[in-house]
DNA sequence: ACGCCACCATACACAAGTGTATGTTGATAT
DNA sequence: ATATCAACATACACTTGTGTATGGTGGCGT
């Protein structure tokens, strides 16, 4: 049957780890850090427990990993985006605004995030890691709104408006009838 | 010593019932719905599980209980402020803006709203609440910003501005440095 | 004075999860 | 071909949590 399971394929430098991360992200976004368990994990990944405590030393050091690759995907995502200096300010704010954020992939994204905010109301790293990409991204929007004339108090204000606006996109529960975030871009790029 | 446990107090019509759900609250502020468990919250109250079964029948129902009684303490809220017409709409507004969001109490609050968020995306009865109260909420300020002479679209989408905002400042976490949220009401309630 | 009943404790059976120690296998290098 | 080691399985002891069944106790009405 096919080529079975790839316990030792060549090239497999440590990509079993990242498969237990992803999956923690998986867990992570339906029940919070909390849901992050290894037993349920590693049945959800078809191994045993076994498994786990190769790749990580105890559940703990699992959660560390996530906060760090999380921190490293929400800083590549905004790190990319200020190396492609593709359009103007203006244009790629509405560009982000225009993001999807009904899809199942930007759903599972919102929800992850949701949950790590929880988080860190009571573990000192998730919070260092949040207080950290927040400052990333409200210093990125703040540029962009800089360089479209703003002065930097109006631009700070402005970018914390912007991604207030995002986030709610994200968590507030609306009916077809009060989604007005199509028109945002308008009233918050454009004044 | 003193008057002990007031096991019969004369008046308590089912008090302790509160007690649970408020012991309840709390543990979910810390750590999401699934942290509301029986034995922990039976320790924290000082006595043993035998007393909240007979409260509750299940864990399920202190969970749909929880629900039911933010639902009601989150509509009562909004719907108190209806009623006491005091001050103008755009003051109405601006001191809603003025709430504290440092204090433990607020911010107890919004980690429990968080929680009930993340809640909500799993179960259909968590997001039906949380739908609720957000078209409660909207449908508010909404009107607040009607009175204040906008048309009814526009009026939605600065509603929508100002709850985000509103969000943002109990979840996002900035430094002082990043904190423009003081400065916020002149931009979205004075334009 | 006494029984009723709200309220809680105790005890039990069971399930699920954690961590550790150790066995097993299959690919790779030499 | 065989030793080696990454990667996983198995077995065990332990902890924590759930639900139930049943026993105890102190106010309260009559």
């Amino acid at each position: 049957m096919s080529t079975a399971s790839p316990r030792r394929t060549a090239a497999s430098p440590s990509l079993d780890t990242a498969a237990w991360i992803d999956a923690a992200f998986e867990m992570l976004a339906e029940g919070g850090i909390d849901a992050v368990r290894v037993d349920p994990l590693a049945k959800r990944l078809g191994v045993t427990r076994g498994s786990f405590y190769w790749h990580f030393k105890d559940r703990e050091a699992l959660h560390q990993a996530m906060l760090k690759e999380w921190r490293k995907r929400a800083s590549y995502q905004i790190g990319s985006r200020i190396e492609s200096r593709t359009s103007a300010p203006d244009e790629r704010l509405k560009q982000t605004l225009a993001l999807p954020n009904s899809t199942p992939r930007s759903k599972r994204a919102a929800a992850i995030e949701l949950a790590i905010r929880l988080w860190a109301q009571r573990d000192a790293n998730a919070a260092k890691a949040v207080q950290h990409i927040d400052r990333v991204r409200l210093k990125y929007y703040a540029q962009l709104f800089g360089e479209m004339g703003l002065a930097q108090p109006e631009a700070r204000k402005r970018a914390f408006m912007f991604y207030a606006t995002l986030l709610a996109r994200a968590y507030v529960i609306t009916d077809a009838d009060t989604d007005v975030s199509a028109d945002l871009a308008a009233l918050l790029v454009d004044p």
